[in-house]
DNA sequence: TTAGAAATAGGGGTTTTTCCCCTTTTAAAA
DNA sequence: TTTTAAAAGGGGAAAAACCCCTATTTCTAA
């Protein structure tokens, strides 16, 4: 019988390798191959020395090119190729972003050995497998927020140097503005993020990962 | 053959259900049971129901009772129980505490799948399993700064809230402390953490886990 | 036992930074 | 051509940072 080829991305390569050695158990699919990185996906996916999976079971968190991205990519460039995100993240904007992203589910890493084979099974029978939780999380998050905030590279890069301990002055020498342009911004910022001070900065950066401690 | 029993301690179930099926391809290695954290690890353990393992496959960061926690525990009450930590993090500090806890090796969850054989068969012949990396750590921490720097009770209550949007002002007034007082104690922080301002606090805490956005 | 650290608590005051409300200029877009 | 946006800036108030100072208490070592 026919077993549909999978790829297993995750840069935690003791993890990739157990997640493909459990995915190989199951009766319809088979590990071709597991990747540390979206890079090394990209590489994979073009040198055509493997063949293609049908399905690619994402890590979200990965250094280099996180999943986000390479789901980006795929959606683009190989648009026949379900993936299926894998994650410890049960927050709300990892996983829209997953989806937004082009993933045809989510999948949280405490689930069972059953859930992610069923999760595998419905990818290939329907083209998708969603959750009761991420269909709410949906919804909820077109009916309460629409779009989340959305911010310009200025003020992204405005923000990383808001979490370091140089002052606006200095922060705007390193942008080359004037303080006070530096000043609009973070103004800009306070009521667009709803925070009140630098520290409300810092924390939003660092909850929404425009800034790694 | 004897094989030796192993428990698989982990919260994310899918993972620990993976390393335990690729634990028990490894010829003298055994998985008896996974546990979702620490708890359900002592509950099994003290109601020894199934027989206690050799040696626990320990995942660092878990909710309701972490692995230091339990480690800690283990140390302690079942002292003939070999811990072997196996984390995400290779920051210095969860090393260090895992290994003041009383396990007796660390494992980065991005080894190769021989590593963790390799580790687990150490740790039954020499009791202990530490790689280079580890050992240069404890050295590192040992000479450069003898202890970390240790802070007090109401510095950490303090460092806590300068993790919010509170003036100084108001966290003097939750704490019941005098304005001036709180003053104090940021000077000293500062000179103590080697920070330059209130976003220097903010970065150092995150980064030691005091606080966690 | 007593002098002296060391930790805790606080006072007063200066300088710098931050914050908030404004306006103007310039450039791009509709 | 009007509208929008980004960039730059003025004035002023509040907050934060930084300085030097004193008075307890507690612990410790001469």
């Amino acid at each position: 019988m026919h077993k549909h080829p999978v790829f297993v991305v995750d840069d935690h390569t003791l993890l990739s390798q157990a997640i493909a050695q459990m995915v190989n158990t199951f009766e319809n699919f088979n590990v071709v191959t597991t990747c540390k990185n979206g890079n090394d996906l990209m590489q994979k996916i073009t040198s055509k020395e493997i063949p293609n999976p049908e399905v690619i079971l994402m890590d979200v968190n990965m250094p280099i090119m996180n999943g986000i991205e390479a789901t980006e990519w795929l959606s683009k460039h190989h648009p026949e190729i379900k993936v299926l995100a894998l994650s410890v993240e049960d927050d709300d904007s990892s996983i829209l972003r997953m989806i937004k992203a082009g993933a045809v589910g989510y999948l949280l890493k405490d689930s069972e050995k059953s859930v992610l084979e069923k999760a595998l099974n419905e990818t290939i029978k329907n083209g998708y497998y969603h959750t009761k939780e991420v269909a709410n999380l949906l919804v909820r998050s077109l009916t309460k927020e629409e779009s989340s905030i959305q911010l310009k590279e200025k003020e992204i890069t405005f923000l990383k140097l808001a979490c370091t301990e140089l002052t606006y002055k200095e922060i705007a020498d390193r942008m080359c503005l004037s303080p006070k342009t530096i000043d609009g911004y973070r103004d800009n910022l306070f009521t667009k993020l709803d925070v009140k001070n630098r520290v409300g900065l810092v924390i939003y950066a660092i909850k929404n990962k425009i800034y790694t401690p």
